[in-house]
DNA sequence: ATGTCCTCTCTTAGAGGA
C-alpha cells in the first residue's frame, strides 16, 4: 500500500500538476495540505474522474487538508484539531482507509517568532501531542502525516546556522516533535534513510530547487504495528521542477501486509 | 532587505501568507 503527502500550495491552481503526478504515482491514499479553498470549491470530480474518492476540511484563501483515496471505503474519522473551540483554521482530518486511521495536518508555520502566530503553533503542537497519545491507545494502525513546518534536526536543513531563530527550526518546536515521537511513533523516512540528505520542500525564492537549498518539513509518523510493515519511502522530488509546481513535492512511503 | 507564487478583493494592483 502506498500512502503519499503533498502540500500542494492552492488545490485548484495546482490541479494540472497533482492530476499528472496521481496518473504517475498511482498512490492508493493521498493527504493534501493548503488547499487555499473553501469546502464548495473542492475540484471533487476532477479527483473522482482520475479514481479518487476524498474527505476534505476546506478553507477559503487559506489552508484546508483533504485525503484521497483509491478505495471507495474511505470515511471519515474526525475533522478538526480538539482541544481549542475558538481555533477556526482547516488544519486537520482524519479518515479511515482499508482498517487504516490516516490523520492529515497542516501544522501552523509560526512564523514571525517569537509573537502570536509562533504561540498559536506551540499551542497547535501541544493539542497534537495530546490528540496523539491519545490515538496511540486505540492499538489501530495509524499514521500522522503531512506538513509539521519543523526541519527535526540539522540534517533536514540546508545551512541550519540561518534558521536557528525561525519558527519552523527553533529549539523548542524541534523539542516538541522529538517529545511527540517519543511517545512511541516512527519517523518514517529517518527509519530507513537516517543519513542521507532528504528535503521535500523547496522556496520558490533565489532558485532554491536549482541549488537544492531545500528543507524537510513532511513527515509520516507511524504507530508501532505500522511501523513493522514499512517498506519503502521516498521523496518525488522531479515534480518541484515542473511548471507551476507547489514549493513542496509529494512524498510517500510503501507498506507492506 | 530581497527574492516568488498563491489567493482574495473595497479587483486588473495590492495585501496577506508562506
Amino acid at each position: 500500500m502506498k500512502v503519499a503527502t503533498y502540500n500542494v500550495n492552492g488545490i485548484n491552481g495546482r490541479l494540472p500538476v497533482l492530476l499528472r503526478w496521481l496518473q504517475q504515482a498511482q498512490p492508493d491514499v493521498v493527504c493534501l495540505q493548503e488547499l487555499k479553498a473553501s469546502d464548495d470549491k473542492f475540484p471533487r470530480q476532477a479527483l473522482l474522474d482520475a479514481g479518487y474518492h476524498a474527505v476534505w476540511h476546506g478553507q477559503k484563501s487559506w489552508n484546508g487538508v483533504a485525503i484521497l483515496s483509491k478505495s471507495e471505503h474511505i470515511k471519515e474519522y474526525s475533522r478538526g484539531l480538539p482541544g481549542d473551540e475558538e481555533d477556526t483554521h482547516s488544519r486537520y482530518i482524519e479518515a479511515t482507509v482499508n482498517g487504516l486511521l490516516i490523520c492529515c495536518l497542516y501544522l501552523p508555520n509560526g512564523n514571525p517568532a517569537p509573537g502570536p502566530k509562533f504561540d498559536y503553533k506551540m499551542e497547535w503542537f501541544k493539542r497534537l501531542q495530546k490528540r496523539a497519545k491519545y490515538l496511540l491507545k486505540l492499538e489501530l494502525p495509524i499514521i500522522l502525516v503531512g506538513d509539521f513546518n519543523v526541519m527535526p534536526t540539522e540534517l533536514d536543513v540546508y545551512k541550519p546556522e540561518r534558521w536557528v531563530d525561525d519558527a519552523l527550526f527553533r529549539p523548542e518546536v524541534r523539542k516538541a516533535f522529538k517529545n511527540l515521537v517519543a511517545q512511541g511513533w516512527t519517523d518514517a523516512i529517518r527509519e530507513l534513510h537516517p543519513n542521507e540528505i532528504i528535503y521535500t520542500f523547496w522556496d520558490y525564492f533565489r532558485n532554491a530547487y536549482g541549488r537544492n537549498a531545500g528543507l524537510r518539513l513532511d513527515h509520516f509518523l507511524l504507530s508501532p504495528d505500522l511501523a513493522k510493515r514499512l517498506k519503502k519511502a521516498k521523496v518525488d522530488k522531479e515534480v518541484r521542477g515542473w511548471e507551476k509546481s507547489s514549493d513542496h513535492a509529494p512524498v510517500w512511503i510503501e507498506l507492506g501486509k
